[in-house]
Formats: C-alpha cells, sequence, structure tokens
DNA sequence: GTCTATAATTGGATAGAC
DNA sequence: GTCTATCCAATTATAGAC
C-alpha cells in the first residue's frame, strides 16, 4: 500500500542523452546538454504527476529530479525550494483549469453550451487527470496557495458567467437555478470522474480511455444535467 | 500560507485534568487520568482534523498529540505507529459514509428516496466535512490503505442499488440513465460542498452552516437531478 | 549551469524509569 | 499506562569544485 512512491533508485539512467559511453569508472555523471526550457518542463511536468498522487509532503524534492532525470541539486537551483516549485505547478494550473468555463457566452444556445462544456472538461479529466486531481487537493486542504487567486479571479469570472445563466433563466431558455449552483454542478459532475477515477474504476470498471465509456459518460452527465431523471 | 499546520507549542495546557496544582518546577507531568477510551476517541478525533486537512505526510504525530492533549509516546503507546493511526481513522470513516446510500430501497418512490439522500449528504458535507475530505484525499491517491474495501464492500454496494435504480428505470418511474453515472451524480453533487468548501465560499460567500443557504443547496441540487435544467 | 559532498534539521519510533 | 530522554533515518538545502 504505497502512500509514498517507491524509493528513488538513485542512479539516473544516462539514457540518449550522455555525449559518450562514459568510463565504467568514471567518476562523474556526463553533463546534461537539453536546453534549460525543455529541463524546467520536464521538472514541472514530473512535479506534476507526484504531487497529485502523493501530496506536496508525501513527494521529495530527490523523486522529483529522478522522475525528470535530472540531479536534485540542480532541480534545486532552478527552483529555490521545493515550496516555490509547487506553487509554479499549481500557476499552470488555474488557467488551463478555468479555460472551459470562459468559453460560456450569452449568444449561445443553452443546451449547446452546457454540453460542449460537459464534453470538454470529461475530455480534461481523461487527458489530464492529475492536473485535475491536484487542483482538488489543494482546495481541500484551503487552497493556502491559492486563496487569493481565488478570491479574485475565480470570483469574478463565476460572477460574469452567473449573469450569463441568468440572462438564460430570465429568457425562459432555462428552469429557474441559481447560477453558482450550476456553476458547481458542472464542476464537481466532470472532475469527479478525474479525482475519483480510482472509486468509478472500481464500481463500473471501466475508465475513460476506453472511448465507449467516455461517450456513455458524456451522453448521462448531459442528460441529468438537461433533463434530470424524474 | 499554511501547507503545515502551525508548529505544535510543545507545551500542552494541564486543563481540568490535573490533580493539583502543580509546582512550576515539576519536572514531571500530572499524569493524566482520562478513560482510555476517551483519548483514543480524542485522539483519532485530532488525527481526522489534522489527517484531513493536511494530509497523512503533511501532519506528524506530535501535532495529533497536541491536538488530542496526550504525549507523543502515549500515543504511540495507544497506536503501534502514525499508518495505524491513519488506517484506523480511515476505517471509521467508510460506514458513516456510505449509510445514505444504504438507505435506497426498491419500494420507495424515487423522487422521494433522491431527495432524501441528497439533503442527508449535504447535512453530512455540513456536519462532517473533514470526513468527507479525507475520503476524498484518499482516493485522488488511489485509495492505496482503502483499495481492497472498496472493491469489495463499495462495489457490492453500488451493485446492488443499482439494481433498484434500473428497476425504477424499467417501470418508467425514472427517465433512462445508467445507474452507475446517477450514483456517480449523486455522490460528486453532494460531497463538492464540503470538499470544495473554500471555492464554494470565495464564489457564493456563504456556507453550509447559514439554514438559507443549506436550503437553497438542498433545493437547487434536488431541481437540477430531479428535473434538469433545460 | 551542473555536479559531488555535506551540513542542518525534522520527525518517527524506541528504551526504560515510574 | 504514562512519562522523559534519546536514537536514528530521511530530507531539505547549501557549499564549493568544475
Amino acid at each position: 500500500m504505497p502512500t509514498r512512491p517507491p524509493k528513488a533508485p538513485g542512479k539516473r539512467s544516462s539514457g540518449s542523452t550522455g555525449v559518450q559511453a562514459a568510463p565504467p569508472r568514471s567518476p562523474r555523471a556526463p553533463r546534461d546538454l537539453r536546453p534549460v526550457a525543455d529541463k524546467r518542463s520536464a521538472i514541472l511536468g514530473a512535479a506534476l504527476a507526484l504531487f497529485s498522487r502523493y501530496g506536496l509532503h508525501g513527494t521529495t524534492v530527490e523523486q522529483v529530479a529522478a522522475q525528470a532525470e535530472v540531479s536534485k541539486s540542480n532541480l534545486l537551483y532552478h527552483f529555490a525550494n521545493k515550496e516555490v516549485l509547487y506553487v509554479a505547478v499549481l500557476r499552470d494550473l488555474l488557467d488551463v483549469w478555468l479555460a472551459p468555463l470562459r468559453a460560456f457566452r450569452a449568444d449561445q444556445d443553452p443546451r449547446e453550451a452546457i454540453s460542449q462544456y460537459i464534453r470538454a472538461k470529461i475530455a480534461l479529466s481523461r487527458d489530464r487527470p492529475e492536473a485535475s486531481r491536484l487542483f482538488c487537493l489543494e482546495m481541500i486542504q484551503g487552497a493556502p496557495l491559492l486563496r487569493d487567486e481565488l478570491a479574485r479571479e475565480l470570483r469574478e469570472l463565476v460572477q460574469a458567467k452567473s449573469a450569463v445563466i441568468h440572462a438564460w433563466v430570465a429568457d425562459g431558455r432555462l428552469k429557474p437555478v441559481q447560477p453558482h449552483h450550476l456553476v458547481f454542478a458542472l464542476w464537481a459532475l466532470t472532475q469527479h470522474y478525474a479525482d475519483f477515477a480510482v472509486q468509478v474504476q472500481a464500481v463500473a470498471g471501466r475508465t475513460l480511455d476506453e472511448p465507449e465509456f467516455f461517450e456513455e459518460t458524456v451522453r448521462n452527465v448531459c442528460g441529468i444535467v438537461l433533463e434530470g431523471v424524474a
């Protein structure tokens, strides 16, 4: 029962980046020639994968370094410390995460807008589940590192989109629903398939990677939100 | 930005459990006279509060001990190590968490059953948000410590209740919906208000502790699930 | 910018008196 | 059962050569 990732083997494979075959007794590892930008993004990717699974404190910088195939001290050269790295990962996330909601526009047909949102978000849950999970982790823990951004950016976005939903309701194109709660429902229903993927897997025995299950999920979620079940 | 709880001050207040006013220079703390059962539950309660907020690795046994007002080594006398304590907390949770779903019965009116479930679960999100959050934390991280229970107990329960939902659909008392997805929707919609409470608070500016917001939430979630919005 | 080596600290767990 | 004192392993972060 791994509450932590397996211990890093310590030795990183020199892979294809090595310049020459190192003599076995060479005391010094071959210099890493990847461009710096690639390294940064490799580190951020590895950090996302590990933080989202094991949490900030359940992940060591050594593990991140190993997975990104850089040395620990090189990682700490690029990111001053572990928390800085964590915040950098989170920052990249927020935009991706809010993009689908930004697409809501009052001139769309509400059924269309909602269906498209649901499909886009479930696709995101399939393609970037770690992003969803890290976001969820951060929320659960009170979002200590995002709190300010949340209070500002998120609040404004939801406010704006609530106006759109409100207009739809006023036009009689949607049943009466309080916009906040509809937004929460859309978030909850779509993220669930990423955040609780193990539970979904345990119960349904399938994952979003199977195209039929993906389509079935979109259909059911759309059905519930648009038509209800009763 | 507290990604960890504040450092325990180290000194625990002797409180009202002390037998006599300890002379300030006494080298030995007064013996704790609480019954053992009380201690265990105090420790479990403190552990739930801290684990649900900071995660297993983000919480130290010393902090749990401090919050439960026992010494660290006394805690480790009752629970052999940190992981044992964590699992004990989780185990207590699962039953509470599944109780509302167990109430589903085929002879109920589906609208009634679903409405009651939603109300009960949102009440749980209000009254025991830490339980919901710890459960969510554990799921996100792949439920390493619950995986077996999940695969068995949860799967069977959902299977049984799916049959109930299926019967309702077959009778034409519910619109066609795949039972799994309805169960996921009910979970997601109701837990969201506990797990993402900070986000709800940031966006809506209110919490479930306010009775009007509680009722408004129940009404909106029921409306979406039963009638849909379009 | 990248590495090796090491300092400094935290924190889980144990020993042993009472 | 409860305490004090301590040990030891794991990790973060830094120093300094290249």
